[in-house]
DNA sequence: TATCTTTAATAGGTAATACTTATAAAGCGC
DNA sequence: GCGCTTTATAAGTATTACCTATTAAAGATA
């Protein structure tokens, strides 16, 4: 058993073609074929049935291309090992991002992350906390940003900023212009809420109040903050936003938003990687950068708030 | 990269010498040290210093050899993957026991287990539960056998029997010889336990009483309850037995067992094994097994326990 | 039915390579 | 310096991964 067989069985799987599959692995239709009788043989298995059309894969095949595709994607990050032993900022580096961190966040630092590391090919994917999770703990993912804490030991948190909610309300709402606001005046239902698995409860659970049975108008899954703001705009209701999403708001928008006091809620947004993570040296170059663009944007002098954990120091706003 | 060449780095890095790796790799010496130098050619970097004696292992090498070894881990797995596919019992099957369950279970399964499958070859592991959770979560273990619940995501637990505690008390405690006995009335510094991470965690919550304070004359790491025993019958304090520890006593002691009124505290015994073990109808056997030789001993028909979470049945009880 | 197209297997040959034995070189203890 | 141990190198062999060319089988089309 080889490397390379395993990897043509992979290509094989997944184009349901031994000519198409040969291509992509730069070699020739019957050298494919060759390795992978031999991988069959040497098994004493099949994994493919090829008088199906397309190609079928066999109960066992499917576990022997799991397999497969394990072994393959470990012996892929050998490189990674050592280009982090030498400090190379390269090859492919994907990153997920919560849909409610991605447009705020995105803008201040792709340009300046791929222009600093030519040889840096990032990917970027938008998925719920869970299914980001997911692909990072199945090494499909480098790093994720999300809001934290998840409270898995198999993954590492590093916060870079604390995020202050700030309410929005229709001039028709009794808290309308109000300076004193806190979190509970605002429980009712008439508040829309985003729902996102992990990032929705985390975020709700430093509103100060139990949010959990709390059921609204409206369930919105994977929405965005745009959506609500519309919907209060409809005076459909009022909703929290973070700091970030406020600042792309017009003016009439922004005299409808309203701080509250002292401590705000807010959100911890962090890196988080697999604690098996080869490529420490790239997560790092990205977390000073992220510190760098959002302190210009999220320094306040005056705030502060409710860490979401209460080991954990919020300390990018004392 | 082949599997072959990072096999020849892990023994060149677990022996430290060529010769004696390209022996147990059953090459000759020549053959290890071109595929060892192709293999640091291909990646570009020292994995050993062979000036040094013994040879020593770059910093870039250590990380290399970690990454190897899992790599060839995984690979190894393809095999198991045929074998569970085929129902075959056999190969190595590594299986890790807590020292509070080894010394009574153990006798119960081992004998037929290896009669049974003569194709299998069982390797025991004695250890803490923390330390057994971290094998198995490396692919070092294929089985545990622990006291539930661990709470970890990762891993899949099957509950194979409740066993009660009975109090074990010498003659001079106030409690000796009454017949309605609850945990509570035992609370006291005289309490002697075992300390075992989870397993003690696990056990004392059923105990109750919280005990995660409770500081008692001594602490035992990782002892046996026969020192236990043996403390109480110096008349040094009082204990609880798992149900299955009394059964060997002698007369003079089992006039010192006493019965906890229903419900009864008692501890559930598990296997526990990864989510992606591959195994599976190997730990089926196990199972059934323990099913079948545990049922005899641990029969009670007027017995009602305290099941350590309460969503999971105490079924082998009621 | 006959023919064409698509796709995988087979045959035969070549180049690469994993392996062998034999030998050289380097480091260490005496 | 002289043996002893250990790793590297050299040269040859066997294996094997790969190629091109062809065959075989199954479907599609006429």
């Amino acid at each position: 058993m080889t490397i390379i067989q395993l990897k043509y069985a992979i290509a094989v799987a997944e184009y349901r073609n031994f000519t198409v599959a040969a291509d992509k692995c730069f070699v020739t239709q019957p050298t494919l074929s060759m390795q992978i009788q031999k991988l069959e043989a040497e098994l004493d298995i099949t994994i493919f049935d090829r008088t199906k059309k397309p190609i079928a894969i066999s109960d066992v095949g499917i576990k022997i291309i799991q397999q497969s595709k394990k072994i393959v994607s470990e012996s892929e990050k050998m490189q990674d090992v050592v280009d982090q032993d030498r400090g190379v900022i390269g090859g492919n580096f994907k990153i997920g991002i919560v849909p409610t961190i991605m447009p705020t966040l995105l803008p201040l630092f792709l340009d300046e992350l791929v222009s600093n590391y030519p040889m840096l090919k990032v990917l970027i994917y938008e998925l719920p906390t869970n299914e980001l999770v997911n692909q990072l703990k199945n090494n499909r993912l480098d790093l994720i940003i999300a809001s934290t804490p998840l409270e898995d030991d198999d993954l590492i948190e590093k916060p870079i900023y604390y995020e202050p909610f700030v309410a929005y309300l229709p001039k028709s709402n009794e808290h309308f212009g109000k300076k004193e606001i806190v979190p509970r005046n605002l429980y009712s239902n008439d508040l829309l809420l985003l729902r996102d698995g992990h990032c929705f409860r985390n975020s709700i659970e430093n509103l100060c109040f139990d949010c959990s049975e709390y059921v609204g108008k409206f369930e919105l899954k994977s929405g965005s903050f745009e959506t609500l703001v519309n919907l209060v705009d409809q005076n459909l209701g009022i909703t929290f936003l973070p700091y970030l999403h406020t600042l792309k708001l017009n003016e009439d928008q922004k005299e409808m938003l309203h701080n509250f006091k002292n401590p705000k809620p807010a959100r911890e947004v962090s890196l988080v990687y697999h604690k098996n993570e080869v490529k420490i040296h790239i997560i790092d170059e990205i977390k000073k950068l992220l510190f760098r663009v959002t302190k210009k944007k999220l320094h306040f002098s005056d705030v502060n708030i409710i860490s979401p954990i209460k080991n954990r120091e919020a300390k990018r706003f004392t």
